[in-house]
DNA sequence: GTTTAAATTAAACAGTTGTTTAATTTTGCG
DNA sequence: CGCAAAATTAAACAACTGTTTAATTTAAAC
């Protein structure tokens, strides 16, 4: 797969995740796209060759590093607990700055039959279990983590989560009463998170 | 709101459902519902008057009752963490019936700046959460549950650790070795179940 | 400066979209 | 029956869809 886009890709790129994030895949269409980035309707295709593609273009381009980032928590002298504490924060941030394209990751593609790159999101999906699974056993072999944890079901509750959260913004705005997009982000940097930590930590740890 | 509709009308809005489930609501033409219900195009917009409107009537359609539902059990004489427990049972299983038209209603609705017309169903969230709220403190009045969880914050963690499996359905069919339909859905009425109910319940519980 | 490739454009293409119209058929009621 | 209301239809509507074409401009290399 080629990496090496120029800053007009980059500039499309980047608007188009924004514009996929406010109104979905089919909801956007090339013309806005193109009149937001300024470019005639003909670059994208130019460029990308169609619009699916530039979606494939934007997921490459979007979930590069994240497999590392998992690799050096792994192997920092950390508690089990803050090991987890901090993959929780990783997500978190990670989702919330890019959370237009796994928006469209997690939910609006996972119904389309079209198959497009989705081998190469399984194994980060895959990579990303693995890693949880380390810290997990690592915690479990010291004895300060229950043993009978379902450790899959772990990334929905902490995923799945935020996305709740994020996915009924403006009810959560009205009922929180966070009145600006700075209270919001926030909202979920510190008290959302903190709260998926402590349901995390709880599920870990307490014995019936 | 009327609520009389005769069976061609409940036909469509079934048919809807599974559409809008399967291909998202902008991936689904009324021409491609009134195909699949051998009905003319008209007859959408003569019964509903828009797409949009369909879709208020299907959200009225399917979640009639389960207010009264909630109510209900608050009503009923069990201990708190029963309650809990009953509630999130509720909530899955009622999800896990009519999942096309909650994914819709959780993500693909709530991104839309336009809609919101939809002022019933941001009625129905208050409602549950107004519910929710109740049992919680009837079991922080009796010293069983913390004083100090963020009760807004639990429904994305029920409803969300349930959305982010059921979206992520190729990956866990996989990983968890379930291979027939009739075993997920099991799976999500036991194990799944169980995980997020022993989750808020340590949540509630676990004192640091 | 000339040549050649890349970038950019406006226009057109062939479909599809949601919705409306006006005509026709079906239905229910006296 | 007759007749009015409801149901159903095909057709048209204008706007929008992703994509392609062919012409033009820009950039780089010689």
């Amino acid at each position: 797969m080629e990496n090496d886009l120029n800053d007009k890709q980059i500039q499309i790129l980047k608007i188009a995740e924004t514009l996929f994030a406010e109104k979905g895949f089919d909801g956007t269409s090339i013309r806005d796209i193109s009149k937001e980035a300024k470019i005639n309707v003909a670059m994208v295709s130019y460029y990308f060759g169609s619009k699916e593609k530039l979606l494939e273009a934007l997921v490459l381009f979007k979930t590069s590093g994240l497999k590392e980032q998992l690799v050096n928590l792994i192997e920092e002298n950390l508690e089990p607990i803050e090991k987890i504490n901090k993959l929780i924060e990783l997500y978190i941030n990670r989702l919330n700055c890019n959370r237009g394209i796994y928006r469209i990751l997690h939910f609006e593609l996972a119904s389309k039959k079209k198959v497009l790159e989705l081998e190469s999101f399984t194994d980060i999906k895959k990579s990303n279990l693995k890693s949880l699974e380390l810290i997990i056993q690592e915690g479990q072999a010291k004895g300060v983590f229950r043993k009978d944890v379902i450790i899959p079901l772990l990334t929905p509750t902490i995923l799945g989560t935020y996305f709740h959260f994020q996915m009924n913004k403006p009810f959560f705005e009205e009922i929180l009463d966070l009145k600006t997009e700075e209270a919001y982000n926030n909202y979920i940097k510190t008290d959302l998170t903190k709260h998926i930590q402590q349901t995390i930590k709880a599920l870990l740890i307490y014995e019936n």
